[in-house]
RNA sequence: GCGCCAGUAGCUCAGCAGGAUAGAGCAACUGCCUUCUAAGCAGUAGGCCAGGGGUUCGAAUCCCUUCUGGCGUGCCA
């Protein structure tokens, strides 16, 4: 079923269509010509509130100036029985279309229908997309670029739900190679120094040197006691590395959980390793001739794949030479697979053996030098990464206070830590300042996130949330009901304060149709703040408690249907939406 | 060098599947609570959309080019 919006741009588009027959028939305008144009939501909305480009389009065409055919068009245009009340001319040939209160009620009765799955739209069709996120090393706390991360990844795999894709939630813990190494040899340093002294043991020299790794040193002390100090080096690694995971990986999940966030799976690069996976992958590229050994290593031909991308993208034959491109080390010599290879092998796991039509990552735009490579890694497999292998690239976190660079925590003389933001911050104020626009960079201010005033959205939306609630109960206790929207008289929602409202109630569906489209869930931030900036201009110049019955009613109605939307909009950025303030 | 991203009001940013006079918030000033939450509302101001060319009825938006900033360019992850 469409919503009112595509219902609108529908009966327009059918409308004037048979407008142009009837002209056409009549010898007003030339018969044959195709009508195109776009049917549009003007800026300003003064000038109408649908607008529609068909006689500029085809002005050429019908060789008539584009006010004229316009005019042609609306002599022979009937608005009887539609949603529209009245249209008309305007600048270099628009014409303007107004919406009556049929289209008004109708937005009332869907938001009614589809409760908090308001919004929804069906362009996903089911297909199955699996965003991965965060996904940050597992040998240490994390930060808040992983808290972006993980606040956005969220929002947007909301954002495809409501879209209409089968969303799967993944983090993939990278509990294999050298970074795995590197923490293990750390705990065993640390380890060692712990029962021989600080002095008696070098730490190496491009370890991990932060204190939660002394703690992890002294919680494996505290369990096995010395009985390490003897082992085998392989043993001793082995066993710390899966005792610092064991210990980080829950910790990690709590984290996470604290800003509302859980996966669905955590995916162990191990286990493709484990599986012959990564080197059957390897195998499948060599037998297509993507690869081949020079100094003791197997390399990947990513600069002749990344060329023939760019060349397919639109670059000429001369500039895709110019690029400064490398191949890639697939096994190096000492017979180890790289980082690279797994996550090659990770992506053929998502889209060939498990199914997904798209793999949706959140990266650092650190890695952005990653992605093209990867994608031409996966076209490589035949499994066309180019498209099905979406990357978006969100920029760092300027952590401020009050104007001021943040660098320290207090608690630990380091980098804030996730878990510790919500020491000073509400989870709603980090979901909601955290999901910005991925591709600048974010300049958090602790400071306004705790302001609980204007300066601050997240107050601001949830404040008119609020009222709505209150304002309900207040006339429930004075046996005034919300109505049902078919038992309200929508035309008693004659202002412009209720027009521009209820047309911003209408535009969710569009907003997600646009987020998932551009994977970009910030949008529905700035969705929120204009709705209830329109909620509180309403509630402002019209009274609803002590009017007419009939008029208490419609009003009541709209504002609780407002109530409805930005609850529903709030829970798709993972933002509660209260009762009282 | 090459590649990716960005450059719109003093600041933070919308607008970028070409449409009408380029928007909002903040900062500044002025008003509004004897009826539903003032955590709110109303009003005043600010611009060679980085520069230059092109495409067309029409360009902040598309193409080319120059400049500025960020990031990347490992047998690291």
């Amino acid at each position: 079923m469409p919503n009112m919006i595509q219902a609108a741009k529908a009966e327009i588009d059918s409308l004037m269509r048979a407008a142009y027959a009837s002209a056409a028939a009549k010898g007003l305008l030339p018969a044959g010509v195709e009508l195109k144009g776009v049917i549009e939501i003007p800026k300003d909305a003064k000038l109408g509130d649908y607008a529609c480009s068909y006689a500029m389009a085809a002005a050429k065409e019908m060789k008539q100036a584009p006010r004229a055919i316009a005019e042609k068009l609306i002599k022979e245009l009937d608005l009887s029985g539609s949603f529209f009340s009245s249209a008309e001319v305007a600048g270099a040939g628009f014409i303007n279309f107004r919406l009556a209160s049929a289209w008004y009620a109708g937005v009332l009765a869907e938001i009614e229908e589809k409760g908090d799955k308001y919004g929804a739209v069906s362009v996903g069709e089911g297909k199955k997309v699996m965003v991965e996120f965060v996904s940050a090393n597992p040998t240490g706390p994390m930060h808040m670029g992983n808290a972006r991360g993980g606040v956005m990844g969220d929002a947007l795999a909301s954002v495809l739900e409501r879209a209409g894709f089968d969303v799967w939630r993944e983090f993939y813990v990278n509990d294999a190679g050298n970074q795995i190494k590197k923490f293990a040899e750390s705990i065993d340093a640390r380890y060692r120094q712990l029962i021989l002294g600080e002095d008696a043991v070098a730490f190496p020299e491009d370890g991990y040197h932060g204190e939660d790794i002394k703690d992890i040193a002294k919680a494996f002390f505290d369990a096995e006691g010395k009985a390490y100090l003897d082992k085998s080096e392989e043993e001793r690694y082995a066993a710390m590395s899966r005792f610092g995971l064991d210990r980080n990986i829950p910790r990690m999940k709590a984290d996470l959980e604290k800003y509302h966030i859980v996966y669905d799976r955590w995916f162990f690069e191990s286990e493709l390793h484990d599986s012959g996976y990564v080197r059957e992958t390897v195998d499948k590229l060599t037998e297509r001739g993507w690869t081949y050994e020079k100094d003791g290593a197997l390399w990947l031909k990513t600069a002749e794949l990344q060329r023939k991308k760019a060349i397919e993208n639109g670059k000429t034959p001369e500039q895709a030479e110019k690029m400064d491109l490398k191949d890639d080390v697939l096994r190096r010599a000492n017979g180890f697979y790289t980082y690279f290879t797994a996550d090659i092998a990770y992506h053929r796991n998502k889209l060939e053996k498990r199914g997904f039509d798209y793999a949706v990552n959140l990266w650092g735009a650190d890695h952005h030098g990653h992605v093209a490579r990867l994608q031409a890694a996966l076209d490589a497999l035949g499994l066309d990464g180019s498209h099905r292998l979406i990357v978006v690239l969100y920029q760092l976190v300027n952590l401020l206070r009050d104007g001021e660079a943040v660098r320290m925590s207090k608690r630990t003389g380091r980098v804030i830590a996730l878990a510790d933001l919500l020491d000073e911050i509400s989870v709603d104020a980090a979901r909601y300042f955290f999901n910005a626009k991925p591709d600048t960079h974010l300049d958090f201010d602790l400071g306004l996130a705790v302001r609980e005033d204007s300066e601050n959205p997240v107050y601001y939306i949830q404040y008119a949330h609020a009222r709505i609630c209150s304002l309900v109960a207040a006339l429930a206790s004075e046996g005034e009901k919300v109505r049902a929207a078919g038992d309200i008289d929508a035309a008693l929602l004659d202002t412009d304060y209720d027009h521009e409202l209820i047309k911003q109630l209408s535009l969710l569906p569009e907003e997600i149709r646009l987020a998932s489209r551009d994977y970009d869930p910030s949008r529905i931030n700035r969705y929120l703040v204009e709705l209830a900036s329109r909620f509180h201009r309403f509630y402002t110049s019209e009274h609803i408690k002590g009017e007419a019955p009939e008029l208490c009613a419609a009003r009541l109605k709209l504002a609780d249907s407002v109530r409805s939307v930005i609850a529903a909009a709030l829970g798709i950025l993972g933002v509660s939406a209260p009762v009282k303030m």
